[in-house]
DNA sequence: ATCCAGTCGT
DNA sequence: ACGACCGGAT
């Protein structure tokens, strides 16, 4: 595993691949051209080496849950929302311990208004989880990572892989988009992550020595920043992609998403969603308040005094915030404590300036010391 | 209205 | 497999 660090980048060695025997690729009839995944391989990586954000999660010294923690965060909330709030939270929760041992109001506090704050509730029980049954560290396994709350199949993946080097197969969203669009010729990938999506995720890695999971790991880094600063979801920007000419979807001509393909719009004005962020934003302020004067002090006009009543409910049920005896504030002491029925949620159970490739080559260097 | 390094319960 | 779950930006 150790990688010293003049040692030739992995991506130079050679790359086999189980698909196409063509150098370029070739000629399907039900797709049309597919390109040869080595040369994209190739291609993607060289390009991140020299674009990839200096991201702190990226950096060499960045332990492994700082690598978590950002994953989480990062869960439907793009990169530049989530920068100021890793960087307070790594500061205050170095490890997962320090995390595990907090007062759950200060955690939702520190999330602030990063959105779906059940992530925060979840992070601490996986903290918690963490220390006892992990030593107080990170599990370095997919399987072990998946088992903790909020940890679901991408984050096991995105974790095993980008902190410790494990030749996962890391699919995002941007991820099952470059696929769609390099291989299968499709604008968008859908809504759902299809089985046939995850074979060919799985079909596209890079086959490299057993040992060696820096390839995968630089792999699965380079397609998804390729998805986040090039092949994004609208307007890509085609003319800037190392693979523009391998395309399947260009190839294609460029056709138009299908309706099959669009996503529906989850919508927000007059959701509970809306009405339940409300009610934390007034909570995260530290005030306590009586039941009533909260839920009639939420600036939304449209909401029905049932709709408040009952997202407050959901919320109690939550985890994400506490009644004591008709006054209302965020969750006292540590995650699971004295909750209401059923218990929270959470429950128990690249070098400095163009990091890149860099970044991962050093994650090698620190997990073979 | 759509998108963003998704996860969870039904 | 589908909908709920936050919030800001384009």
């Amino acid at each position: 595993m150790a990688m010293r660090p003049t040692a030739e980048p992995a991506a130079r060695t050679t790359l086999a691949s189980p698909m196409n025997s063509a150098r370029e690729g070739s000629l399907r009839p039900e797709i049309g051209f597919t390109p040869e995944p080595t040369l994209v391989h190739e291609r993607v990586i060289e390009w991140f080496e020299g674009n990839a954000r200096p991201l702190p999660w990226r950096e060499p010294d960045c332990t492994p849950w700082g690598v978590m923690v950002s994953e989480i965060m990062l869960q439907q909330t793009p990169v530049v929302r989530v920068l100021p709030r890793w960087e307070l939270w790594m500061q205050r929760w170095p490890k997962p311990a320090d995390l595990a041992a907090a007062p759950t109001s200060e955690v939702l506090t520190a999330w602030d208004r990063l959105g779906y704050p059940r992530r925060a509730l979840r992070l601490q029980a996986a903290a918690q989880a963490m220390v006892e049954r992990h030593q107080g560290e990170v599990p370095r396994t997919a399987a072990e990572l998946r088992a903790l709350p909020g940890v679901g199949e991408y984050t096991a993946a995105a974790v095993a892989c980008f902190a410790f080097l494990e030749p996962e197969v890391v699919v995002d969203t941007n991820i099952r988009r470059v696929h769609a669009r390099a291989f299968t010729g499709h604008a968008l990938p859908g809504k759902t992550y299809t089985s046939a999506q995850r074979r060919l995720a799985h079909e596209l890695m890079p086959a490299a020595e057993p040992d060696d999971g820096a390839t995968a790991c630089a792999w699965n880094a380079s397609a998804m920043e390729l998805g986040a600063l090039i092949c994004t979801a609208r307007a890509p920007q085609c003319q800037a992609c190392p693979v523009a000419d391998l395309c399947a979807w260009r190839a294609a001509g460029s056709p138009p998403a299908t309706q099959e393909q669009q996503t529906r719009g989850q919508g927000w004005a007059g959701t509970d969603r809306q009405v339940r962020g409300a009610i934390m934003a007034v909570l995260r302020t530290g005030e306590t308040v009586g039941r009533t004067e909260l839920l009639d002090e939420l600036p939304l006009p449209d909401a029905s005094q049932e709709q408040r009543s009952r997202c407050l409910d959901s919320l109690l049920r939550d985890g994400l915030a506490a009644d004591d005896a008709g006054q209302i504030s965020l969750p006292g002491a540590q995650g699971s404590a004295s909750q209401g029925p059923g218990g929270p949620v959470a429950g128990q159970t690249a070098g400095t300036g163009s990091a890149g490739l860099a970044a991962v080559e050093h994650q090698a260097q620190r997990l073979g010391e």
